[in-house]
DNA sequence: CTCAGACTTCAAGCTCGCTTGAAGTCTGAG
DNA sequence: CTCAGACTTCAAGCGAGCTTGAAGTCTGAG
């Protein structure tokens, strides 16, 4: 058992911290896969270690499984992702996630600056109270979401 | 109409992009009050703008309605939150915003880094590939959420 | 005063991301 | 070989966060 290169489900469930019937319903959509012994129980490669505990941050972060599903498929599935693989799978997340992060950077800043000083109560703020001016673009709160 | 200081539900929807179904569950849950005309119909201050825009953004970033109904709590009932009210919620999001600005550029630098440079494929990287290591100390990609 | 259309409540329904049985099968240490 | 316990499938259920529909009421421009 020491140092076994296939992990059963409840190996795999144990190391990443994530639940059975979690990892099954992962597989059913299509984000995990797992061969089979001959009695039938799931058997993973330790690969999979890497794509549930990406899963987990990627949905920590607000992507839903199918985004995450959308970025695994870029993976191969036949055999162990190599450099080029994941390098593929990098460059396809990162402006998302500089998207996250700059709108997260933008709301703590508001926090900080605009709402901390007081200006949203006088009706003059152009960063965080944009309704008036913006009224005529459409609506939603579109400056804190990054509209120029 | 022009310069109205009080929205219907309509209007308030329109403004933020937010269904008004979705206002009346706001309502129910809490988050959002509004005061009633003699029909019974919804009537909003303009600072509902303010506090919808907040918990849309809110939830952007992964918060739960809970989460942003506790924060928006510290805010007055009675009047329009002052500078003061504004500073103290602030400062109590302030470390949960930098937690979660933390945990994405974790995230973003791992993707760079450590699988750009294809050590994750190689079982020696201890930044995104723990799971041997810390497996002793208890289960989950503990080392991208922020463990020492 | 009219009347289109925006509003009201309430109950049921939906999607996502799982969890929880129930009923049965496989695995592997002893 | 035994047998506890880990595994299997399938169906139903759950909580969050709404949406939809039905049936009726209010508002305000004309």
């Amino acid at each position: 058992m020491e140092m076994e290169h296939e992990l059963s489900i409840g190996a795999l469930s144990e190391r990443t911290g994530v639940a059975t019937s979690a990892l099954r319903y992962y597989e059913d959509e299509g984000l995990l896969h797992a061969t089979r012994t001959d009695g039938g129980q799931r058997r993973y490669t330790r690969d999979a270690l890497r794509r549930v505990s990406f899963i987990r941050v990627a949905q920590q972060v607000g992507l839903t499984l199918e985004e995450v599903r959308d970025a695994l498929a870029s993976l191969p599935d036949g055999r162990t992702p190599n450099q080029r693989d994941w390098e593929r799978l990098s460059n396809s997340w990162k402006p998302r996630l500089d998207a996250k992060i700059a709108l997260l950077e933008r709301l703590r800043d508001r926090l900080d600056g605009c709402i901390g000083c007081g200006c949203l109560t006088l009706k003059v703020c152009a960063l965080y109270n944009p309704e008036d001016q913006a009224a005529a673009r459409g609506s939603g709160p579109r400056y804190l979401f990054g509209d120029p």
